[in-house]
This record gives C-alpha cells, structure tokens and sequence, in this order.
DNA sequence: TAAATAAGTTAGGTAAGCCTAACATTTTTT
DNA sequence: AAAAAATGTTAGGCTTACCTAACTTATTTA
C-alpha cells in the first residue's frame, strides 16, 4: 500500500519534474542543489520514493520519474500554480513571495479552499497567466492526493 | 536567546489562549484533549514553552500563559482569525473546513500575504464577522513573529 | 479515611528529515 | 591511462514531535 506523501517528498517530486523538463537528465546534485540540501539527504529522500514507485534510478544513475511519481508531480505542481496565480493576482502578493508561499501552502490546504480559489480566478476579471488551465487543473484535483 | 516557535508549539501556545478564556484554570489533561495527543506528548510540549518562558506551571498544577506567551498567543490567534475569515467570506469555504486549513496555513504564511488578506477584506464588500477588528489586526502582525 | 479513579510525569522508543564525515564510483582533465 | 575532480552512497548522529508503558501524585467517592 503506498502512503501519504509527505510535503517534504512532494517536494521532491516537483523538483525532479521542474528538472525533467528543463534538463536531459536528472541528477542527485541537481535535486540537492534546488532543494538546498546536502546530496546525502536528497540520496536518502530518493531511495524512499523509489520505495513508493514514484521514481527510478541506477546506482549512481539519473533520476527519472515513473507514471505514477509524474501524475504526482503534476497534481502538486497545478497546486503550486493555482495558489501563486492567486496570491499574486488576486492578493498582488510579489511574484517571488507568492512562489514560496505557494510552496508551503500546497502541502497543507484542503480541496475545498483550493476550488475556491479556481472559481475565484475563473469568474473574476483578473489577467490569468497563459500556461494555467484551470479547467484542467480542476480535473486533476479531482483524483485523490 | 528566544528560539522561533515551531507550528506545533504554536498550536500549543493558541489552544492555551483558547482554553483560559473559556475556563478557570487550564490542565495537561484539557491541552492534550484538544490537540488531540496524549497527555505524555503535552507534558513534554509544555516543558519546551516554559523553558521559552512562554508558560508558566508547577508540577502537577495547571498551566498559564506568561506576558509573552500571551502575545504570541495572541498573535498566532489573529492570523488564524484573518485567514479562516477570508476563507469563508471570499473564497466560500464551509467554516469548519476553513478552519483547519487556518490552522496549517498560519504557520506558513508571509506577512505579505497576510497583508493581502487583510487588504482584501478591508476594501472589499464582504460581510466581517464582529470580533474581527483588522486595524488591530495589522498593528499586531508588524512586531516580529 | 481508604480505595478507586483521574491526572501528570518519566523513561524509553519510533519516524521523518535533515546533517557531517568517510568512502566508493564515475567523469574529466592533463 | 593516471591523477584529479565531481558525483553518489553509507554510516552514524541530531532534533522534533509524537507514542506506549509504568509509575507517581492528586482528587474523588464509597
């Protein structure tokens, strides 16, 4: 049975996705670096999500995602996205601010609060920006976390 | 040197202020119910807030809140009020609901964040509940968390 | 007031998530 | 290809915040 994942391995998941997409392939350090921990925790971190199958790796291999760790991955980062584009557009929370805010608050609010901020952004007349779907983003949050 | 309040020991600190309004004096054993622990773990918590000279208590008596743990209290309070209050009134989150994720969301937030909120509310046409008083609100969150 | 119950404490244990230091492997550079 | 540098792993430690079990102290009640 797979567990809850935690806010620090959904972090994890996030980075290694941010990384994935930007980059060919993902390393340890890479993750260590963007994460500002030692590789030692990030190694550590990685084994228990290999455990949950939510990445893969070699011994001294590149990190990769699995289905499931992606489809993870993508839920926390539309949740990101949601509460950023809300906190900065609606609250004008600064762009950077708003980004580590985001980054705390996705591991803790409830599917309530979070469709109360999609169909805050949807039904007011606020400038959306363009790479967040909301209608999309509603779907995903739909399967559970 | 006073160390910064972690989430939990901030929950602590709240649900004292909470219970020593309501009652006369306030036991391990009303702390632990509370927050839902055992009455081992709050003994423990208590121990970390009067080395903070957060709390006061003697053996086996009840437990208060020092000057300073009142304001902390005090401030920790606030936040979560301003949040569930913007929850429910902006973003029509059932209460209940709202206020649990105040609950995790106060330990996370930015103070510019809060701010937004607090903005938002202030400007916007939303009914208040009555013992919100957001001027207050605002004084408080300017000293140091 | 003695026995029963409730309240509080202490000791020892667990899990997460980080760390440093030492070591192993891989890659790069000369 | 050998040496140097970078990368990854392992072992052992620390802190927070919980837990259970056993015990002590206080309160209630028969």
């Amino acid at each position: 049975m797979s567990k809850a994942l935690t806010p620090s391995t959904q972090d994890y998941l996030e980075v290694i996705l941010q990384l994935s997409e930007n980059n060919h392939s993902t390393r340890i350090t890479d993750i260590a670096n963007a994460l500002n921990i030692t590789k030692a925790s990030a190694t550590q971190a990685i084994d228990t999500l290999i455990n949950e199958k939510m990445v893969l790796k070699e011994k001294y291999g590149p990190v990769s995602l699995t289905k499931k760790g992606e489809l993870a991955a993508l839920k926390v980062k539309k949740m990101h996205k949601i509460i950023r584009e809300f906190l900065v557009t609606v609250l004008q929370v600064d762009a950077d601010i708003a980004n580590k805010d985001a980054c705390l608050i996705e591991h803790v609010i409830s599917p309530q609060t979070i469709a109360g901020m999609i169909a805050f952004l949807e039904k007011g007349n606020y400038q959306i920006s363009s790479d967040l779907n909301l209608k999309k983003a509603a779907e995903l949050l739909k399967s559970d976390l």
